[in-house]
Formats: C-alpha cells, structure tokens, sequence
DNA sequence: TATTGTTATACTCTATAACTATA
DNA sequence: TATAGTTATAGAGTATAACAATA
C-alpha cells in the first residue's frame, strides 16, 4: 500500500528521466546524445580499441543496438572500426583523434547538464548514491 | 576501470533500466507493465478520482501520453472516466472495484520484481537511496 | 557448434504540434 | 485567451530472431 512516490523503482526511473534529458539537452549543442557519448567514452578510454561485444557489455545493450551507435560515431569521423589482429571476426573500436578532441568538451557538456539536477546533491550525497547505484547495478556474479 | 561506472548519471539509468525490466517480468502475469501499474495505483489512491492532468504531473508525463495509459485500463475495466462536477472539460480516473483487487496482487509482483535488484541493499540504504533520489526529483519549486 | 557483428522487425517510450470542447 | 483532453506523428530506446563470416 505504498504510495508512488515513496516507490524506489518509480524514483528511479523519474530521476534518471530527468537527469538523461538535462544531459541531453546540454549535449545538443555538438550535436551528440548521452548513449553515442557514452560510446565515444568507452572508445577513448580503451587506448587499443573495445571490441563492439565489450562495448555491449559495458553499456548494458544488446550487441545488435551498439552497430547504429557506433555507425554514427563513425561516420562523423570521431571512432573508426579495426579488424582485430587476433580474431578476424572482431571489430575493435578505437577513437580518432577528432573524437579524443570533442570528448573532452563533450564530458564538460554532460558534467554541466547533469548538475542541473544531481546539483541539488552535496559532492559527499552524491558520492553516497554513486556508491548504492554501483552495488544496484553490479553484476551478482 | 570503466569510467562511466563512476558516472552518477550513467549508473541511474542503467540501475532504472534494470529495475523497471525486473518489474516488467514480474507484472507480465497479470498483463501488466509498470506504466499503466503506476496509473492504476493513483487511481485507487483517489478516492474520488483523479485528473488526467493531474495523473500526468504525478507521473512526470505530458498529458497525451497518459490518454492511452488510461484507455487501456479502462478497457480491462480496471479504471473509468467520470466527468467532474466542477469542470465539464476536465475527466476523473477512479479505480473500479476489480481495479482494487487487481491493484494488491499488482503491488505484490511489482515489489518482488523491484526487489531483484534493490534486495542487495539493506532497508537502510533504501530508504537513504529513497531520500536522495526523492530531492533528485522534488521540484525546485 | 559457438561467437562476432549485422540486419530486420516490432513494440515501448519520449517529444511536439495541433485540434475540440469547454472555461 | 487559456485549459483539459485528445489525436497524430516522428524519433529514440528496448527486445528478439535470424543470418554470414569466423572460430
């Protein structure tokens, strides 16, 4: 008998409503979304490439929905698909120095898009959501 | 190693997505997904009924989105429109008899798929990760 | 046989614009 | 003029199934 809004799914997916459309918005001006920049980050990080099966994982997608994302990366120039030397099957995706350039504004972007909300958190709060969010989403293996 | 694992707004809405699909699954056996669940508890939580505008600013939704939420349940006879007396432009959705029995055994499967994955946190950091998110969410007003 | 990337498809969600009937 | 509900539409996100190349 409890009441929607002391439901934690239900917060859940309000807040993240809320913080993925600020992100959004604020990324619009370079004319990315949260899920390619989330793609983009990941490419950049991984000095080698990730392979696009890694990059599934990481996200939490199906292999299938990381072909359009990283199709559009690409063809903006910013990643670029390469044959793995150790499985021909494997396509490991790697950033381009254009994509390392717009990343960082992309992050301060996101940053600022995302405090328009979770700003209304102390850093210590903030720290304290991260850490019970990481043990929610943690794969139980 | 991951970077966006720190990512406050990354962890949100992956720990929203898994939580909400838990809790699709859950409600799947009584041909319900978590949309029209949260209608129809707003509606039993209404005595006299509620607005539809009403209903969409609860939820976070624009108003047209919640017309279909509303036809769906009124055609399982779950909720029903009635005019209201004050407003003759304005509907109120109250829920039917077989929407309150419905409602409990709804409850039951929706809190079971949402412990899924929020039963790795102890009922204090529930109700921590509650709060937080609650202020995420309150409007600034 | 199993896995990587891919295509295809369908359904849900989100976001707007515009219309109607009331106020 | 403004508001409540509605219709329509398009784009983004989610979920599966199946296929080709490779392991």
């Amino acid at each position: 008998m409890s009441p929607l809004a002391d439901d934690l799914g239900f917060l859940l997916s309000r807040a993240s409503g809320l913080v993925v459309r600020a992100t959004n918005e604020s990324l619009a001006e370079i004319g990315l979304r949260v899920r390619p920049y989330s793609v983009l980050v990941l490419a950049c990080d991984h000095e080698g490439g990730i392979s696009q099966r890694d990059l599934a994982a990481a996200l939490g997608l199906d292999p299938s929905q990381v072909v359009a994302l990283v199709d559009e990366l690409a063809g903006r120039g910013l990643v670029r698909r390469a044959p793995s030397p150790d499985d021909r099957r494997t396509k490991l995706v790697a950033a381009t120095a254009r994509g390392r350039e717009l990343r960082e504004r992309a992050a301060q972007l996101a940053g600022a898009g995302g405090r328009r909300q979770l700003g209304r958190l102390t850093a210590a709060e903030q720290a304290t959501l991260r850490d019970l969010l990481a043990r929610v989403v943690a794969d139980p293996a």
